[in-house]
DNA sequence: GATCCGAGTTGACTCAGATCAAGGCGCGGC
DNA sequence: GCCGCGCCTTGATCTGAGTCAACTCGGATC
């Protein structure tokens, strides 16, 4: 229940934009200080438990925003219960369907989330009237369009072992680019999923995620300090076992590696 | 060799976007006509054979545009030869990646293909320009980044049968959309792609793509007048084998059946 | 500190789809 | 009209991951 991966510090506020922790990377951080203050004025903050639907799939939704803390994943269900992810959103991320009234997916928070929100009415008057905010947008969509192709790749053609070192990869890149560590072996970061959603994510089971998991671990290419710790132990054996191509990461992939 | 599926009338280039066949649809559908003039100005076309590459991946692509007509597939390849498609570009669609030097996928002529296309740093000053332009792009990266989740959910979760399915509604949903025809038993589409390309689209192999298709055929969902010819005889059975979630389509996905 | 409980792991078995291997068929070339 | 060549289909077999079923572990409760 309680969920050891972030308990993030929820406690201040920062309520002005301009100590915001995500002014630099969200939707919003292409704004000068006048259309700062704009997006100031109609914006609100919203918290989040863990597990909380956020939104649900297919359902009008009001509001629509940034992520300031925490981590939510989008999914798709069909009947039977079978569950895709299909968005795994970070701090700065922008959740929400603008130009469309309802989403395809719903939106689940996975740990303690705060959203910075707007109605949609007043976000999209404001999507017309500064063309940095909708230029910003423009640019998040078309990575996270770039994202959602590289895991359809790992949804069609990678096998369990390489989607699960592709995931971790993915997981150890962000931690270093965030704690401005290098991408070398000891590399350490939380999982902020449980083994269920990691299932969810990549396409596979529960079961198949755990042997895959105890494997590279009996391997000696990472090892769990607990449950949700990850610590790589070989990063360039990690990074072969996903077979992915280094033209994608530009050569900074493993910078030391 | 010679590609039935489309033999796309070539020969009369429009060349004034305001006689352009996909003018209402394309990035360009909410210019202005004196926008319009000033695209115009700068656009330019350029026509591909079957099976020609138009840009390869990770390539540094000088320009890009939007598809006038033919089919156009989005590849990721990995270094052992699998291949996985995450896009598949209709006429009026936009090829390219704007504000990013190159693509992370290669972009292949399914068919004959005329694109009209600018050169990059000429489409993004125009981007500046135009807030009708990047309104549009943004829209159509939206959807298409709708489109990808779909498909996510197709590739980590369907069976076989489910993913065929899933295609042959899609393109009979195009199909009926196209040519106004209803979307009732008996409606006739062309397969734009060989049983090698769906099998790539699917995210699983030529012989099952066969093995499907004649599944299907043999239980009367649907008729193959040839290779390329797909006659749907049970519409409303063949939505059924999906499993999608009618929520996806707001009801208007089976009108009449 | 005994018990409980949900999350995770591991093992045995099954099965959908991959792989390997023949054939069939339609079309272009001569 | 025969040949050859892709493309597609079909069959036989194999296998990676799914399914079903115990079992373990660590943290919370009282």
């Amino acid at each position: 229940m309680s969920n050891i991966a972030s308990i993030p510090s929820l406690l201040n506020v920062p309520d002005r934009c301009s100590d915001c922790p995500i002014r630099n990377r969200a939707v919003c951080s292409y704004s000068t200080p006048n259309e700062l203050a704009e997006l100031d004025k109609i914006k609100f903050y919203r918290d989040f438990d863990p597990g909380q639907e956020i939104v649900g799939e297919g359902e009008m939704t009001q509001s629509l925003g940034s992520i300031v803390e925490g981590v939510v994943a989008l999914h798709k269900v069909m009947e039977d219960g079978r569950r895709q992810m299909v968005g795994l959103l970070f701090p700065s991320d922008f959740l929400g369907r603008p130009l469309r009234p309802s989403a395809p997916y719903d939106a689940v928070a996975i740990t303690q989330v705060r959203m910075c929100l707007f109605h949609r009415s007043q976000f999209e008057e404001m999507l017309s009237q500064q063309q940095t905010l909708e230029r910003r947008l423009l640019e998040m969509m078309l990575d996270e369009l770039d994202a959602a192709r590289e895991w359809m790749l790992l949804l069609g053609r990678k096998t369990a072992r390489e989607r699960l070192a592709s995931f971790l990869m993915i997981l150890a890149r962000r931690a270093a680019a965030m704690e401005q560590k290098a991408m070398s072996d000891g590399l350490t970061f939380a999982l902020p999923l449980t083994r269920e959603a990691i299932a969810e994510y990549l396409g596979i089971t529960i079961e198949t995620v755990s042997r895959q998991f105890s494997s590279l671990r009996k391997e000696g290419i990472i090892a769990l300090d607990n449950l949700r710790t990850v610590r790589v132990l070989r990063l360039a054996e990690l990074y072969e076992i996903t077979h992915d191509d280094p033209a994608d990461f530009g050569d900074g992939a493993l910078n030391s590696a």
